[in-house]
DNA sequence: GACAAGAACGAACGGTCGTACTATTTATGG
DNA sequence: CCATAAATAGTACGACCGTTCGTTCTTGTC
């Protein structure tokens, strides 16, 4: 890896750090040479517009996202032990970020605000609930769950868990959250069990 | 009512939808400005901080929302029909801000931030989720859930479904959305009737 | 219709924003 | 080790930020 790469890395961390507690618009090429210790225009330079600089910092959370999350859960076994695994994963992804996860935060900030930004955010967003939907498939196929059960259904009532649980942890910051979290989780999963 | 308050609530019906479009932090005062077509200093003069302004905002939204939302519902019968009725109007509320829902955006744009707004705001969302809980000792009451269910761990459920709703009728743009969230709903209500 | 209070304005402040240049330092391959 | 390319720094730019101040216009009251 070269040095300019490895810089680069260097900055996308500290700025995803800043995009989680702060959200993508606010994260400020100025503040973010400073928490590096470089200078405004070196930094620039890796990057060559803000709006780049965002999505280059979304495609890092994505790799980031990928590892943490998806890959480990894929070494659990197929069905609801992997569903239970990627939950898990995720709420640990979630809590480390100081300011929660920074695909929930883009979300919001995003909403309804076009350019290529929200591009990028949108397809990474449809392919982690393609993933929530594969879940449920793989549920399906192991045995878990129905034959007819709707897996779009199912990942929307995921995600919406998972949704619920960061709000409540990261603005109440309930700390017993996670129980009745994993209480609905638990419900959710039997009412896609077979009879 | 006078002359200025009649001008504050001008001013916030705009930077409410500024703030649902672009969040709590962007609402510029120098756009806000522009889109009443007052000077900066003569709108300004109505709050006295940037600070003061996000927290107005939060309370034009709060009255509105009590008013569109919780107020109509509470002419529903008690119980399952009111729960429904909430969601319809809660809905509704969010369908017709441009950017969605402002708490909901306000909610993760000043997770983990300290300070009087987040603060403000903390103390609404705790306001809607005990209104959430009520809903469900409610429909205890009217006998159409069990006596054992657990009213807290309902509300995070109805409040993370809302949630769910939100994300995908705003960034991924999914009209049948509403269908799918109604089968969740539903889903959960039938969880805590009586056997 | 005078007068005080309230409301809105215009100009200016120090800062920070993203971005564009040119220079200078540092790393890298022959 | 040196030439060249890559990486970083420095400086400046116009625009906008939130805020302050003094002035002017509007409103309601006696």
């Amino acid at each position: 890896m070269t040095k300019g790469e490895d810089t680069k890395s260097m900055i996308l961390d500290a700025a995803l750090n800043m995009a989680s507690r702060l959200g993508l618009e606010a994260v400020s090429i100025g503040e973010l040479a400073k928490v590096t210790g470089m200078s405004k225009s070196g930094l620039f330079a890796h990057f060559q517009s803000k709006e780049n600089l965002q999505k280059e910092i979304l495609n890092h959370a994505g790799r980031l996202f990928s590892s943490k999350i998806v890959v480990p859960a894929l070494k659990t076994a197929a069905g609801i032990p992997r569903i239970k695994a990627l939950v898990h994963n995720w709420i640990g992804w979630t809590s480390k970020m100081t300011g929660g996860c920074v695909f929930v935060k883009a979300s919001t900030e995003f909403n309804k605000r076009p350019g290529k930004v929200r591009d990028h955010l949108l397809l990474q967003q449809e392919l982690w609930i393609d993933c929530l939907r594969r879940m449920g498939r793989s549920a399906v196929d192991a045995g878990h769950f129905r034959q007819d059960v709707d897996c779009d259904q199912f990942a929307f009532e995921l995600y919406s868990l998972l949704l619920g649980f960061h709000l409540y942890n990261n603005l109440l910051e309930d700390n017993d959250i996670a129980i009745r979290q994993n209480t609905a989780l638990e419900a959710l999963i039997r009412r896609y069990q077979p009879v």
